[in-house]
DNA sequence: ATCATAACGCTTTTT
DNA sequence: GCGTTATGAT
């Protein structure tokens, strides 16, 4: 044999018994296990496995190094090993140790890898796979998001950039706020100096690196007085920023970016140290986060990212999708595998996914298949209107828990969140347990943000923002005049506010208030003590108390004050969890941390059982076995704004792409055809993307054409057809809408006779007066909760509440009309 | 300082 | 249509 020949046949010896650690794998996902070294682009489309290959990928690195992907054989092998390993992959029994030695080329320390993903979910998931798959060793890979990493690069570098290791985060409301006070000094119109435009110029331009100086600069050389003036404001935010040693989100990064691009030395390091660098959902990365992570894998050039150019949806926040349409042309020699097989959804679903992304250009390419046969054809229902919708959606999860489904097991999406009152009302009616995800954030709640600006002001002096929010946070009686004194005074000195406070006795204007400035300051001061000097959890206690926050929403107990109680003690709990996580590493300083990057807590745990409602947006990354796709109307999904801008209409596309591609099981696009949002009522029709699903993968309801449209008007949308809404209660049975017609065998109950052809009268016209169908005492069964008894009838106009004692679930509130249809008495 | 009323907007939003 | 927010009056 010669040394060629046997070189050959030992690489190849070698991959094949490396890939017998993934026999699970199917043929593309052990491609991207095993291909470690260079460039490497995966195209992962929706459900197919791309977490299980990054976490098998990392497996593999740690195990065997670049094992199964370089020509390297070791001097010292002999034909025995490679028979030996010839067997091996065979299929053959062997050593394992043995195995692993001639496998393994520099096998990688875990703290060479990072694994970047966008959000902590992704990250704590990642995090917690490669525990479970690795132990210990997994605790040295740094896999967290962009910015988390970015924090911890800037805690121990930022001092080259002239900020103060101790700076502060601000999120995006703190921006938000200190942006309106920039332009009403600045004496700019609100109305073309809107602070959310305004910050999304600033946003950009930080994405283009671009420092307020050379905005301002290049402004300035312009005739264009808006964007001169928008120079102004972000170099007074720039300014303010500094004074307040505060960074924003896109500081993060691009401070990071700056750092590794001017520090040749820190930049060596981290190039250095990463081997292996990995990046989640590439294609949402901007381009501050494209030069991150191309700057972090400046060094080994060993950069892996995993995205679906199919999937991008954050266009509007800055996203560019060429990052991964170009990957293979900004990395010389990269590699692509593509990740096609789905094992998420049945085929019905999957084609019809396909169908509509298909109407996009400028893709890479891509097909998902399955083999899990083809299941259940998605549904279109077609509401009269938005009451409709909803109670068609609750009709629906009722009949399947009817039949032993999970609530769970079901999620409504919709295109923005004020779509999601309708169907809240209609679960309610029903006495479906519901979660929504997304709308008010815990941490947006004013009393969380009051305890935040406590806790950010004692660790930072500096933090004016922080500590303008809570000076008169309960009142103190330091107005709005001495407030704006301390302002001026320490603009005037170029110091924080902070420091003036801990002057006021000294300063004339401030006399008259200085002993309630001089009490604050010193409520500051021994807070400050305190944090460094007791545990976070007994200090967080005491902050409560001596500020007099927790004495104040005590005082009055309204409902709304105790709510804010329970949020405040909720934020407690946060505190608690990370003392545990963190132990006796737990500071003041990094549980702020973990709080600025963390804008939701954890709502969504999977162990309470409620149907979920979310926005699209927010469903990326999750699955459900049955998907609600609500509001499928032009207008609403795509948008107006989409409508008319083809780049803005793929986008949309894609969203809807991502919404379908949820389902494991059944999929149901609804819409109404009249709505009423934002206080008016707009007829729709049918959603482009609805129709652009191929007629054979999906169950439509006959041609709304001339069968049923009023007076011949081919597309009319008033055809004052019979709907699913509860207000013909006498009627149930009847009248349920188009789908039931073309049979998805979903049907509860009693199926309904062909759809009627025509009614004149509009539905819900004359509201029918209050029947009793059910007395107090009734022994009742309902098609989902089972047998109960009924407790209370309370009247309300021309509905009922009931109160019922189910067997099974116990007391429910459900509405006499809704309940009608799914329970009957005994 | 606190309440009331008027005015305003209003996609989506991983950090 | 509704919920937040800015402003003005007491």
């Amino acid at each position: 044999m010669t040394r060629e020949e046997f070189e050959k046949r030992f690489i190849a010896a070698r991959r094949s018994s490396i890939a017998r650690d993934f026999e699970k794998l199917n043929d593309m996902q052990l491609q991207a296990v095993l291909t470690t070294e260079g460039p490497l682009l995966l195209l992962a489309g929706a459900g197919s496995g791309k977490t299980t290959v990054l976490i098998n990928r990392i497996a593999n690195l740690l195990r065997y190094g670049r094992g199964s992907d370089t020509d390297l054989v070791p001097e010292q092998a002999t034909e025995e090993d490679l028979a030996y390993l010839e067997k091996y992959a065979a299929g053959g029994e062997a050593d394992r140790e043995r195995v692993g030695r001639l496998c393994a080329v520099d096998p990688v320390e875990p703290w060479r890898l990072i694994a970047i993903t966008f959000t902590n979910k992704a990250a704590d998931e990642m995090k917690s796979r490669l525990e479970r798959m690795l132990g210990e060793e997994a605790y040295d890979i740094w896999a967290m998001t962009f910015h988390s990493a970015c924090v911890r690069i800037l805690r121990r570098d930022i001092d080259r950039l002239g900020f103060d290791p101790s700076f502060t985060i601000y999120d995006t409301s703190d921006s938000q706020s200190l942006m309106k006070r920039i332009i009403r000094e600045l004496d700019l119109d609100d109305k073309t100096y809107n602070y959310k435009s305004v910050l999304t110029v600033i946003s950009k331009a930080k994405d283009e690196m671009m420092s307020a100086e050379a905005y301002a600069a290049a402004a300035d050389r312009t005739t264009d007085i808006r964007k001169r003036n928008i120079g102004r404001a972000y170099m007074e935010y720039s300014r303010r920023m500094r004074d307040a040693n505060a960074l924003d989100f896109d500081d993060l990064i691009l401070f990071t970016v700056r750092l590794l691009l001017d520090h040749p030395e820190v930049r060596d390091y981290y190039q250095r140290r990463f081997r292996y660098v990995l990046i989640d959902e590439y294609q949402d990365t901007n381009n501050l986060q494209y030069m991150f992570a191309s700057l972090l894998a400046g060094g080994h050039k060993n950069i892996c990212v995993v995205g679906d150019d199919d999937q991008s949806i954050y266009k509007f926040r800055g996203a560019t999708i060429e990052n991964i349409l170009s990957f293979e042309s900004n990395y010389k020699g990269a590699r692509t595998i593509r990740l096609e097989q789905n094992y998420r959804s049945t085929g019905h679903i999957l084609a019809a996914a396909n169908s509509v992304i298909r109407n996009n250009t400028g893709r890479k390419g891509k097909e998902l298949w399955t083999e899990s046969g083809l299941g259940e054809k998605p549904v279109l229902y077609i509401a009269p209107d938005e009451r409709d919708e909803a109670q068609y959606v609750a009709g629906k999860i009722l009949a399947e828990a009817a039949c032993g489904g999970r609530w769970s097991d079901n999620a409504v999406l919709y295109r923005m969140n004020a779509q999601s009152n309708a169907m809240e009302f209609a679960f309610k009616r029903n006495g479906i347990p519901y979660k929504i995800i997304g709308g008010t954030r815990f941490f947006e709640r004013a009393e969380i943000k009051d305890m935040l600006s406590y806790m950010c002001t004692v660790q930072n002096p500096s933090d004016d923002l922080r500590l303008l929010r809570i000076i008169n946070q309960p009142p103190r009686g330091i107005g709005e005049t001495t407030v704006e004194n301390l302002r001026q005074i320490a603009v005037t000195r170029g110091v924080p506010i902070f420091e003036v406070l801990q002057d006021a006795g000294r300063i004339d204007v401030l006399s008259r208030s200085a002993a309630k400035l001089g009490k604050f300051a010193e409520l500051i001061g021994d807070m400050r003590a305190a944090a460094e000097n007791i545990p976070l959890d007994e200090f967080y206690d005491m902050l409560l108390e001596k500020t007099g926050y927790e004495a104040m929403l005590r005082e009055r107990m309204t409902d709304e004050n105790v709510t804010r109680l329970e949020n405040v003690q909720e934020l407690k709990s946060n505190i608690t969890a990370y003392m545990k996580e963190n132990g006796d590493d737990a500071t003041l300083a990094g549980f702020l941390d973990e709080i600025a990057l963390y804008t939701d807590i954890d709502q969504y745990d999977r162990n309470s059982d409620s149907v979920v409602m979310m926005t699209m947006h927010s469903a990326k990354g999750l699955e459900f076995k049955s998907v609600f796709i609500v509001g499928a109307e032009e207008g609403i999904f795509p948008g107006t704004r989409s409508i008319g801008e083809p780049d803005e209409m793929e986008e949309e596309r894609r969203l809807c792409y991502v919404a379908m591609t949820r389902a494991k099981e059944r999929l149901f696009l609804v819409c109404a055809r009249h709505r009423m949002l934002f206080g008016r009522t707009t007829a729709g029709k049918v959603s482009r993307f609805v129709d652009e699903i191929d007629r054979e993968h999906i169950n439509r309801p006959p041609e709304s054409g001339n069968t049923f449209a009023f007076g011949g008007e081919s597309d009319a949308w008033d055809t004052g057809y019979g709907g699913y809404s509860g207000d013909r209660y006498g009627g149930y049975g009847r009248g349920r809408g188009f789908e039931d017609a073309v049979s998805d065998g979903y049907g509860y109950g009693r199926r309904p006779a062909a759809p009627r052809k025509k009614t004149i009268s509009r539905p819900a016209a004359a509201p029918a007066k209050y029947v009793p169908l059910f007395a107090a005492g009734d022994r009742v069964e309902h098609s989902a909760f089972g047998k109960g008894v009924v407790t209370k009838v309370q009247p309300t106009g021309n509905d009922a509440l009931l109160e019922v004692e189910f067997d099974a679930v116990g007391k429910k509130r459900l509405m006499m009309k809704s309940a009608a249809k799914y329970m009957t008495k005994l």
